[in-house]
DNA sequence: TTGTAGGCGTTATCAA
DNA sequence: TTGATAACGCCTACAA
């Protein structure tokens, strides 16, 4: 076993000055030409590499980014992931990732931790029961310490800073019209509870698009879910009794649930009903029949994310501190779950 | 703004020396007792939190384990690392992700990056490329610095070190049982190409239980995919003259485009064909048919292969140097694609 | 009971 | 052209 390489063995080795050590390899004009080349290649040859730890003590950063997600088997959140990989490593920052499982408490946790000089900034996604609690001590503590911070998908008005959103309203809307557009007259609404932002929007969404098409809103035809778990039979129960020949369901799961339940009952999807479900997931290209979707761009949010991080990161901090909330389009990827009726 | 409090401006806060501050905080009995009240209270109503970095200098451990795997939008591999996550966190480690893109390249850059001190351990699955190439001078190096590594499911037998993997042969075995179990008699095998270990192992065991029961091999049954893809037209085309009752595919992918195939072409899964998965996505569950997998448990991969790092970090390096191989058992789950033909 | 000094690995400043 | 020194934030052996 033979531990890393520092300064000091070289220039013990070399029997020359840890200064000299140092100046040579950054290629300082001040180290003779002679003993530069001897120590590069002496360096070269047992491939040293300067410690990070090290680094990030003296120079008071890390080039490293904290995301903190409620959690990764999700294929939204691994999307973002990807792409925040992503634009990270090619402006070499490394990406360190906490999971908060969506309880408030791990993520002021993790938060905590990677704030005591483990990362520079954050991109964060906040957790249900945060959201829920409206507690955002540990983000204004974070922020007014100097880390920047970006926010996305799941964010909160009252903290000021950067945040990449996607289009819910207007996504949402896009998709029922769509259903109108194809002739639906009764569309049912599958969300899931009000504190949490996406499903809020996504509701005015749905609201919006009736409203401008001169639909009247049923509330009977919207059903609010409050756990993943109990989402299954929560659609069947509600999908019942209701007569619907379209469903808007804000992701893939409430979406899928609710064809199973029709095909189950004697319907087809799309000929007596049509379906749209708001997702990215590989389930929607690859389930039969193929989800029309309202698609979320993860990896887009996730590099769009990463670039305002880095770029807040790199910029003197004196400078105008202006926020910016970035919208990310959605699109309407039209599949075989929707058919027109006329 | 107000940056972080440290020992140094404590001191000067309260007019004593750092160390007194240090030794207070960490309730060394050598500080008098209303001194250190006095400074606990005060770092305690500033919040005042250790430095992790100068932390890691001094100790030389960072407390982070360093994951890399080729891909992240990959389900099983999602579950991994949120086993990982859970194990490290509840020992009060970080973990820090990066993804090699199934690059050699990506791979060793990322690798000597998190090896410069960022990192106490590894955990990782290896790239496509890397396996491909046979190259691992990046893990030797490492393991050769002292830090331990410990390899998941795409590992390699030239490398000393400790791995978890799932007893691939016996899964790919007991799934191709149960398709002679049920009454198949011609059974496809779709699987990766040779050089990838699982697509090797699986082969073994489908290979495994046709000889068991006295079939005969048809090597006209075995098709192997070298790009994900191109993997829907491969399939496509090698079901086209194949008269096939049973399929055993090695991933969830080819599974469901061959049942896709298969019912686009006048035939029923599993009235049929009965197909098997090896897999643990979500898609299996929800698919219609839903599909009859042997699971990879990549929750429990990842929860043991962190257990074996943290253990082999926490352990004077002094002692006997042991390499563990854990197999992790797979489980036939059977769903909907696969019924008895007798 | 408190403080001083040295070191973890690096870089920057200044002196030789 | 090279080297000594201090500093980043923390801890600890030892001195006062």
């Amino acid at each position: 076993m033979r531990p890393k390489l520092t300064l000091k063995q070289i220039a013990k080795e070399l029997d020359v000055s840890i200064s000299t050590v140092s100046k040579a390899l950054r290629d300082s004009p001040e180290i003779g030409e002679d003993t530069r080349e001897k120590i590069k290649a002496f360096a070269k040859f047992y491939n040293y590499k300067p410690n990070n730890i090290a680094l990030s003590l003296k120079n008071r950063k890390t080039k490293t980014i904290g995301i903190i997600i409620p959690e990764i088997v999700h294929h939204f959140f691994t999307t973002v992931i990807s792409g925040v990989e992503k634009v990270a490593n090619e402006m070499g920052y490394n990406v360190i990732i906490c999971l908060s499982d969506n309880s408030f408490d791990k993520e002021v946790i993790n938060m905590e931790m990677l704030a005591n000089g483990s990362t520079d900034g954050f991109i964060m996604s906040l957790a249900k029961e945060t959201m829920q609690k409206g507690d955002y001590h540990h983000l204004i503590e974070v922020i007014s310490q100097g880390m920047p911070l970006v926010l996305f998908d799941r964010v909160v008005d009252q903290i000021l800073c950067d945040k990449v959103i996607i289009d819910d309203v207007l996504g949402a809307q896009k998709a029922v019209q769509h259903l109108i557009d194809i002739g639906c007259k009764r569309i049912a609404l599958l969300s899931t509870v009000d504190y949490v932002s996406v499903g809020k929007l996504r509701t005015q969404g749905y609201k919006l698009a009736l409203e401008e098409n001169d639909f009247e809103l049923d509330e009977d035809l919207i059903l609010k879910i409050e756990e993943m778990e109990e989402s299954e039979e929560k659609i069947e129960h509600f999908l019942k009794d209701k007569d619907v020949d379209g469903i808007f369901a804000v992701n893939e799961h409430f979406a899928i649930s609710a064809i199973k339940y029709i095909q189950e009952h004697g319907k087809r999807v799309p000929e007596d009903v049509s379906v749209i479900g708001f997702t990215d997931g590989e389930l929607s290209k690859r389930f039969i029949p193929s989800l029309t979707t309202v698609s979320q761009h993860g990896t887009r949010m996730g590099e769009e994310a990463a670039r305002i991080l880095i770029e807040k990161l790199e910029k003197t901090p004196g400078e105008d501190e202006q926020y910016r909330t970035v919208i990310v389009e959605t699109g309407l990827v039209k599949r075989n779950s929707t058919k027109s009726l006329k």
